[in-house]
DNA sequence: CAACTTTCGCCGGGCACTCGACAAAAGTGG
DNA sequence: CCACTTTTGTCGAGTGCCCGGCGAAAGTTG
């Protein structure tokens, strides 16, 4: 029985007093007692007042101190990119954005990167030694073992860079970065679905991906590859010709781009996927009979995401999932039909409820989970014991 | 530092000395000599002779003894039963087959099940008690936790039945139950591809199905449905009406019975899958396009698969596998085109080596994995102190 | 055959960990 | 205000585990 199980037992955020951790997991109170004090004095464990006597001395309360240190979540996006400051329960302290064009290069990005979460420890009044880790979300596959992109289409510059070497010249702790979908997916389930093991998240935008949460683990594939929707052939797509060269791509159908070009060839005026979720909200027919269509093409692929792996909930986000409930209509009428009964039976299909904050979030959740791993903390309370 | 560290060094077979672990594991030269000993009580390991002397007294060796105990693996399909007794590593010492229909009903099937392994039992020359766990693959979803199989379509009355606990009525050993398919993929995985980490698993025969193996473990999903790749919609099945309900499933255009049904229509004499396969090794032409067509059809989901999952194995197995080359070809033509050049580019796609016999070695793999895991070792080693 | 080398099995010491006890602390209830 | 209850922190004892050393065993080399 070690520290880190102690300390698993309060990752909750829940109070306990010694009593009760004694009892949970078979220890003597005493020992209990030499553990909480290595955790108090790690700082990640404060005492959090007397619970009510029950006659005697009152019992005190612990639970996890989520102020001792924080973790900095980053979403770089194609054109713009997002940064927290979160304390280790995942609370936003501070939060930074600007418009910024992954393509000038690992060197200008990685730049405002780091002055950023300088910036912001700075508003949050933090030393930079509180800082106990960063996640990072890229637009493309990375390995996420090293941390370096993987031919990344829309990232020149980025291919087989060394991310964390980069960042840790800066900050010297431990950087993780992953694609901006799969970080997308764990802030889903961290800000309101903690307790589902298998989950698939669906961004919708310019492009189509998803990040694939299974049995409590992101799924990433051999090659981090994982979760590419956006180049599955759908019925519709016969005769259109997608970017990558093939024909019937779900995303040279149903992504902002793709609907953009219909509405224009129909008169509308719509250059971006912003134009296009505006035209939704304005209540503009042809663009919600387009939403809602393009929601049927994602549904045609969700449909087999769900026979092939089975979820529990399907999320779906991403800019074009901001204009309104049409597009989760259209998926949720497709993946109904043609799903088998047995999937679908306690299957969720709904709406991002993080937004904008999902990536963010989830690159700050991937931070906080790799310090509060059972190993780091092993490692920590070895230096204190 | 466990003993079952130590064990996770010798579990390849290969032989070590007493020095060479304790150079592995970093613990003292005596330490793992008390380690050795208790598996050496247990049984788990065995002295393997004396390596060459390098001038002084000559190292003992020790490895993995596969044989102090025996497994069980049965395959139970549609209309026949496989059951196997391997030892420990896997190596089969007795096999039997039986035409044995599923319908039949819980009773009666495992009943078969444990007469067989019984009868196995004697035929290696090995008591009861050397048997240390049963694993067993049905034709079916199943809830791997519990080992029910829940809503299964073709096995009336075994809806929730409680299966291990039938078996352990015999045998009171640990009993694993999971899909056919799943068995498959880890048989596939155990006889020729043990370092490959991401893995699916194909059977096309009557239905076709998916056992996907990613991260080195199989994911089941939430229900344990997942790898349902049957009814998924496909471009050529428009029009097509699925046992199950809906247009264009890849089961009701690529399956066997589909095969032999545009066969017929034809004019060919093809009843059965099998017919299926012997018209096609016969060199009947239109078989052979049909099942190269067929391979088209499979491969557009497969081609959905690996953008999906990004395996960097693909292994084709099932009945119809059988009839050559052709079903991999059609199924290659198109993943290799569709799927995007990154998740294929180290992919591959290949036929099935473990054949009939791959999901009985499946069964007895999953056996194997539980009796030889860490926390069996422990518990073992516990009471031999 | 003798000297040397390397491994083996055993044993005692030391270290770290955990437990239970005990007295002090901090409340409650009459 | 006093007796009683319950928790807290400390401390000594017991225990189990791991290490290193030692003599014996089993080879090699000259």
């Amino acid at each position: 029985m070690r520290t880190s199980d102690v300390f698993d037992l309060l990752r909750d955020g829940r109070p306990r007093t010694r009593a009760q951790l004694a009892e949970s997991t078979g220890l003597a109170r005493s020992t209990i007692a030499a553990r909480v004090d290595v955790l108090m004095r790690l700082g990640l464990v404060a005492p959090y007042g007397d619970a009510r006597s029950t006659g005697g001395r009152p019992p005190s309360l612990f639970a996890l101190n989520p102020s001792v240190r924080v973790v900095a979540g980053v979403d770089v996006g194609a054109t713009h990119a997002v940064a927290v400051l979160t304390d280790l329960s995942g609370e936003v302290l501070a939060e930074s954005r600007a418009g910024l064009d992954i393509a000038s290069g690992p060197v200008e990005v990685l730049g405002w990167v780091t002055a950023t979460v300088g910036e912001l420890l700075v508003r949050a009044g933090r030393p930079a030694s509180d800082l106990a880790a960063i996640g990072i979300g890229l637009p493309g596959p990375v390995e996420h073992s090293t941390g370096r992109p993987i031919n990344p289409p829309i990232m020149p510059g980025w291919d087989r860079y060394d991310v964390p070497g980069h960042v840790q010249r800066t900050y010297p702790v431990p950087v993780l970065i992953d694609n901006d979908v799969n970080i997308m997916a764990l802030g889903e389930q961290q800000t309101h679905l903690r307790d589902v093991d298998d989950l698939v998240f669906i961004k919708v935008a310019t492009g189509i991906g998803a990040g694939i949460i299974s049995n409590g683990m992101l799924q990433r594939g051999a090659q981090g590859t994982a979760g590419d929707l956006g180049h599955v052939r759908v019925l519709r797509g016969a005769g259109v010709i997608c970017r990558c060269g093939n024909e019937g791509c779900l995303e040279a159908v149903a992504a902002g781009p793709a609907l953009a070009a219909r509405l224009r060839e129909a008169g509308a005026e719509a250059s971006s996927t912003q134009d296009v979720v505006d035209l939704v909200r304005g209540g503009d027919l042809a663009a919600l009979q387009e939403i809602r269509q393009a929601g049927r093409d994602i549904g045609e692929v969700v449909a087999t995401m769900v026979n092939l792996i089975n979820p529990s909930v399907v999320v779906i986000g991403g800019r074009l999932a901001d204009a309104g409930e049409h597009l989760l209509a259209g998926i949720r009428e497709v993946v109904y039909r043609r799903s088998l009964p047995l999937a679908t039976e306690s299957l969720r299909v709904v709406a991002s409820r993080a937004g904008v904050e999902a990536g963010v979030r989830g690159a700050a959740s991937m931070a906080i989970t790799h310090v509060l791993s059972p190993e780091a903390i092993e490692a920590a309370s070895a230096n204190v014991g």
